[in-house]
DNA sequence: TAACTGTTTGACGTTTACGTAAAAGCAATG
DNA sequence: CATTGCTTTTACGTAAACGTCAAACAGTTA
C-alpha cells in the first residue's frame, strides 16, 4: 500500500529542487532507501518533508526540525526519557505560543490596514481605475 | 514626552546585540539621530525594532520587514499606489493565514504528544523519579 | 590626568540553507 | 548504438544575518 518516490516526484510535488532534498538527507530530516544508487523515498520521507517545510515556514531551523523529529521518535519508542522530552515539549509550546500571538497581532495590523485600504479604495469611486 | 534609548538600552530590553541594532541600521529598519557620534534611538525606532523582532520570531528576512515598514510608511502617506499596496497586502495575509494554519497544527501535536507524555507519567507513579 | 566605560567605524569570519556547475553513470528510445 | 533524460557525487559559490575582533574616540570618575 505505501508508495515510493523519486527524488523528483517529491521535489515537484513540494516545489522544492532536488538539491534541497539531497540536502535535508545530509541533514539528517530524511532518509530515503536506494534502488542500485537511485533514491528511493517513503511515505515516512514524504511526511517528513511536508512537516520540515512547514517547520521552515515557521522560521525553524533545519536542526531544529532534526531535534524535533528525534523527539517524534523518541516518543513512540523509550519512556525513560519522558521527564525530558516533557520539558522540550513546553518550550515548543511556549515558542508556538508567542509564535500565535505574532500572527495574531500581525493578522490584525494587516486586518486593519486591509479595512482602511478598501475604505479608501471605494472613496474614491467604485467605477473604473483609482484615479479620483 | 517621547523617551530616548542608547543603543545598549535597547539592545538590553529586547536581548539582541549592539551590532544586531547596528546592522538592522544599515539594512533600514530603524534610522536612529545622532548626538555628536553616537546613535540616539526614538520610540519610533524602539516600535520598529519590536516590530523587526517579531517578524524575525515568524521567519521574515530583514528586507521583507523592511518592505512591510514601507508599506506602513506609504499607508499613511500617499493613496495612490493603494491598490497596489491593497495586493501586497493579500499576499501578506495569505502568508499569515498559512503560519496560523500551521502554527495551529504544531501545537496540536505538541499538545498530542504532551497529554500522551503526562498520561505515561502519570501511570509510572504520581511519586518521585521516571522509576517504575 | 590617567584609567575606565561605552561608543564608533571598518572589516574579515561564520553559520545556515541551499545554488550551481562539473563529470559521470544508468535507462529508455529513436 | 548514440542521444536524451534523469540521476549520482563532489565541490566551490552565495546571500542573509549577524559574530568578532581591532583601532580609535568621547565622557566621567578616581
Amino acid at each position: 500500500m505505501s508508495k515510493f518516490y523519486t527524488i523528483s516526484d517529491l521535489a515537484q510535488e513540494f516545489g522544492v529542487t532536488t538539491r534541497t532534498l539531497r540536502h535535508y538527507e545530509d541533514q539528517g530530516l530524511v532518509t530515503p532507501a536506494r534502488d542500485g544508487i537511485n533514491r528511493i523515498y517513503s511515505a515516512r520521507d514524504r511526511v517528513r518533508l511536508k512537516l520540515a517545510l512547514r517547520g521552515k515556514r515557521l522560521g525553524f531551523s533545519l536542526s531544529d526540525i532534526r531535534e524535533l523529529f528525534e523527539l517524534h521518535d523518541l516518543a513512540s519508542g523509550e519512556r525513560r526519557k519522558l521527564e525530558e522530552f516533557a520539558i522540550k515539549l513546553e518550550r515548543r509550546r511556549a515558542h508556538l505560543a508567542q509564535q500565535r500571538e505574532d500572527v495574531e497581532v500581525m493578522l490584525d495590523e494587516i486586518n486593519f490596514f486591509s479595512t482602511q485600504c478598501q475604505r479608501l479604495l471605494a472613496e474614491a469611486g467604485p467605477g473604473k481605475s483609482t484615479a479620483a
